[in-house]
DNA sequence: ATACTGTATGACTATATAGTCATATAATCA
DNA sequence: TGATTATATGACTATATAGTCATACAGTAT
């Protein structure tokens, strides 16, 4: 088992789940602390500290203290390019799967 | 709950399973049957068989009959620039946490 | 019809994951 | 000091996931 494989998973893992995605949309603007956060995304606040502290052990999300206060930021570009293009997939499905074009048109105008 | 949201994450979760990763590694030369995919990642066929399922199902992979075999291959060319971009965050981190590069300059040589 | 090859699936086990509630901890303030 | 605010975590439950083994099924050939 290669462990360069296992940690490429890991990476997408931290971004395949819809509470974590709700997260790094909500971080697009840049960072916010977690009492911003959680009520954006309407989650709990332990679990919402649960996918915080997830997405910044796996390198995802930054974590900078002030005071009391506990800020979170997406550290590498890349995590919103990778949403972005699953997005681009996601559209296209749906947009097969309702018959709207053909698979082999993708792209086309 | 976003049902949107719940497809993303599903397209990405499809992507964010060390077996799933070797298999669409394989196709990136493009179209592969089963009996080959299942030898060339090492797993076990029935396993291979239920990976293959899910990423098809999941609109990750278009499948393809040809008498007994099964040819499959990776639908969306996005497929393979999130995995790529992923590669380079895991890069990234790598090499930030061996201490080889402060975290602030990514990417300058 | 029988045998053979390639693929899928039922039944099961083990493990991982997401979420909740209550509580602990840390920093700040009065 | 005690109260308050912000965040993290222990303990637990429910569900999902990956994998295995044996078997079923489909297409082809003899």
């Amino acid at each position: 088992m290669s462990t360069a494989t296992h940690y490429l998973a890991d990476v997408l893992k931290s971004l395949a789940q819809p509470t974590r995605l709700k997260i790094v949309d909500f971080l697009r603007d840049g960072e916010r602390c977690v009492c911003e956060i959680f009520p954006a995304i309407d989650e709990e606040q332990s679990n919402t500290s649960r996918h915080l502290n997830h997405m910044q052990t796996h390198g995802i999300l930054a974590r900078r203290k002030e005071g009391v206060k506990i800020f979170y930021a997406v550290k590498h570009p890349e995590v919103f390019e990778i949403i972005d293009l699953a997005t681009s997939i996601v559209k296209n499905e749906v947009e097969v799967r309702s018959g709207l074009i053909r698979g082999a048109e993708r792209g086309k105008p």
